[in-house]
Formats: structure tokens, sequence, C-alpha cells
DNA sequence: ACCTGAACACCGTTCAAGT
DNA sequence: ACCTGAACACCGTTCAAGT
């Protein structure tokens, strides 16, 4: 007989667990604890965050919370999900493909963001809940207006939101480590750069680092990343045409 | 005066703790218990190591290790920048940057794969070892003969290499839950969807993965995702060099 | 200089028991 | 139906002690 394989909550969880009586104990329920794990893990970071840790934050004893959930991670898979459904898709009825792609990707890119621990778990987890699915189906929409041919659309969209999933989960970390640390990003930045002008053996590396910098004028961290997302978002639509998107509304 | 915030063993880390006795006791070694490290995640996932498993593994006690490291998170770095030694850079002096930028990102996305445990490490800490920089340094250098302007070049690194990130992130996640489930990718694949496709209310969706699914033809998982691959970069190459970069051999 | 053992403050999860 | 307490098999790390 097959193995008993697990693959999500929401392939194989029992269904939804939600609670029969009326006068309840504790008021506990799926989704109030769901809210607390995402309010627990924005702000203490996944590394602390436990069952234990839950239990507390809601008033409860450790294994209480077992009577909603199976396992920790069936709960980080709900928690995901909920994050996803943060993301605002675009109203399709109106606007361009580019409009619309740009949305996506400026929305997902702020979920990785606010929620650093997000994009771990989207690599472990299959993120197939309802929300992801919302999300999925809104982007292959957006993909397939792109004029892009069926066999290329994968590829193409693979571009796009594989470089956001990047791009905003290094993001979101290094913001976490500047919080932690206690400095601003720029604070962080500099005493990164600083130590490791340190090491020895590096002088191609810094003379790099150093051009590059110069090269990015006098702006603050932030400035710079987002202008390097939006010019790397410009690059992909830029290849998506040339590669038989349909063209955009002005290309001078 | 300023918190004393650890940012990295490479930067705070003691130097390098190398044996002084010409007669050790257990053979012990920085490089040693790194090696054995890598290897021990590469067979048994991030999740199932430990320091004491890893001390079981060298035939010596749990608080042994600690003597050449100072913590879990530094010998997790350690073993990052092992890892990140394994990309192999081009030889710049031959061929054009197309190729040695192809060379690079197929060679990250190899690492990742191979060792699916190196992605969360790469957002979590600063990836400024040796091999990083060495690795860092070869990117940027190829990302200066595109002949994006040095405001630009930044944007356009980011595009390639955080959609690569992306890319082999997911990937080396997915091939890792299929390993754990003994099936083959294909199996893995169609269990999913057919999970998926028993939920409620996702008729929609489904149709989308559908027609996705018979425009990129019978192939198997692995070819179609070496496809979309394939393509991205095609994209990627293509907004390059219409933002600016140098065209390509040959642009029929 | 290098290694050990005991101990501390934690984990996720099981299970029998309560109401 | 829902919640608790005790217990099991783990963690990372500290610290005093051994050689």
């Amino acid at each position: 007989m097959a193995a008993a394989v697990r693959t999500s909550v929401w392939l194989d969880g029992k269904t939804t667990r939600s609670r029969k009586t009326s006068q309840p104990a504790t008021g506990l329920d799926r989704q109030k604890i769901t809210e607390a794990t995402v309010r627990l893990l924005d702000a203490e970071g996944a590394a602390k965050f436990s069952m234990r840790r839950l239990a507390a934050d809601l008033g409860v004893t450790a294994m209480s919370v077992y009577w909603y959930v199976d396992t920790k991670d069936d709960l980080l898979e709900l928690a995901l999900d909920q994050a996803m459904g943060e993301v605002v898709l675009p109203d399709e009825s109106v606007d361009d493909w580019r409009t619309h792609v740009r949305q996506l990707a400026v929305n997902y890119r702020k979920l990785l963001v606010t929620h650093p621990w997000v994009s771990p778990l989207v690599g472990e987890f299959l993120n197939v809940g309802p929300n992801a699915q919302l999300f999925s189906t809104a982007v292959m929409n957006v993909m397939k207006a792109s004029g892009l041919s069926p066999r290329h659309q994968a590829g193409g969209l693979a571009a796009v939101f594989q470089f956001v999933y990047g791009f905003g989960t290094v993001e979101g970390h290094f913001l976490d480590r500047c919080a932690r640390a206690g400095m601003t990003q720029d604070e962080y930045f500099a005493r990164a750069m600083s130590a490791v002008s340190l090491n020895p053996g590096l002088d191609a590396m810094m003379e790099q680092s150093r051009d590059l910098m110069e090269a990015r004028g006098g702006e603050t961290v932030e400035e710079m990343r987002d202008r390097d997302f939006d010019f790397a978002l410009e690059v992909l639509f830029a290849g998506i045409e040339a590669m038989g998107g349909r063209p955009g509304p002005s290309t001078p």
C-alpha cells in the first residue's frame, strides 16, 4: 500500500475543525489561532515562535492548540495562507497587462518584506491554500494577457515572480536584521561594508563595491533598492516584449 | 557604547581557531567539522541537523564542537560558504558576457538544487564569506561587461540572480519533498494536482492549470522546468539588451 | 590546548485524564 | 467537545572540571 505521505494541511488535513459548541470554554478557534500566529511571527520572528509561546499568548495551555491543529507545520501553513491573503490582486477589467503585473509584483514584494517569515515557508510548503490559489490564478491570468505564446507563459511568469521572490526575500531579511540590531538600514549597511573592507586579500572585491556605490549616487539604501527593483521590472517587460509579448502603450 | 551586535562569523568571529597542537586528541578541525556539517545537511536535511547529531557523526561529545565554533549559526555560515565554493566561476578571458552570465546562472541554480538547505541561509545571513565574495565579484564583473550603464548594473544583476535564487529555491525544495516522499517528480506533481482538484470552488483555478499543462506538451516536470528556466534567461538577456545592454552575437 | 559531563532552559508531540 | 498535566525524547548553550 502507498505510504501515507503528508503533503499539506489543505490536501490531507481534516476539514476546518471549527467549534461545535455554542458555549466555548476558552473562545479558541482556528482563525483566532492563525491570527495570533501571524502576529507573533511578525513581532518576534520565526526563531522565537513556538507552540508553547503561542499558547501563552492565547492564555491557554500548550496542548489546547493541538485540538485545532495537527502539527506546528500545519499551523505554519495556515499562517502562510493567511499572509498570502494580504496581497491585493489587480482589477483585471481595467488597465493593461504591464500595470497588472507591476501591481502584483509590488504587492508580492511588500508581503515578503513586511512578513520576513513568509519566504522560507513559500519554499518549504506546497503553498496551495485558498489565498495562494487566488494569487496563482491572478498571476496566470495576467501572464495570459502578456501576449506570450502559451508555451512561453510559464517561463515568463517564472522570470518575473521568482525575481520578485528572491528580491523580496533578501530585502525582508535585511530589514529584519536591521530592526533586531537596532540600526537603520544605512547604518547597518555601512557597518557591514566597513567590516568587510577590513578583511585581508579582498582588494579586488572592495574596488568593485566602491565603484558600484559611487555609480549609484548618494542615495539611501532604500532608494537604491527601489530603483534597482523598478529597473529590473523594466528589464523584464522589455524582455517579454522582445520575446513575443504585446508591445507597451508607448515605447519611445 | 554601541551594542555588541553579531553580524557574521566572517566579521566578528575569532580567527580560524585552527589547532595548535601537533598531536591532536581527536583529529578535529574547523574544516573537518564544516565538511561533516555539509554532508549531514545534504543527507538528512536542515530540520534533522543538530549539534548533538553532528557530534555523534564525528565520534565526539556534543560540546567538543564548541571549541572550534561559537554557535550553531556560525557553523551554518561556515557550511554556507563551503557550499558557495562549489559554484564554478567562468573564465572571463574567453567568450562574451551572455555566456558568462549563463554559466553563473546555471551553476548557481545547481548549487541551490543540490543543497536545498543553502537558500534559507543565503537569506538569513550576510553571506560574506570568502567564497561568497568570489562569487559576488564574478557576478559584478560579468554585469560590468553587459554594456548596461553603471547606474543600471545593480538592477540588471538583481533581475538575473534574484530570479535564479527564487527559481533554484523552489526547485530544490520540490526535489527534496519528492525524495523524502519516495516519489518521482512526476508522481508527486500528479498527486498534488489531483489533490488540489478535489478542493471545492476552484474550477477557475483548475481550468487555468489544465490549459497551462496542455500548452506545455507531454514533457516531464523536469523538462518543463528546464525549458522555463532557459526561456526566462532569454527574456532577461533580451530585456537587458533593450535597456541599453550590448547586443548579442546574433539577434535574428 | 582540547575535551567531557552535568545541568539549565527550552522544544514538539503523545497520552491518559479531567470537565 | 474541549482542555489540562505529566511525560518522552529531544534541542542549544553554559560552566566547572578533567587531561
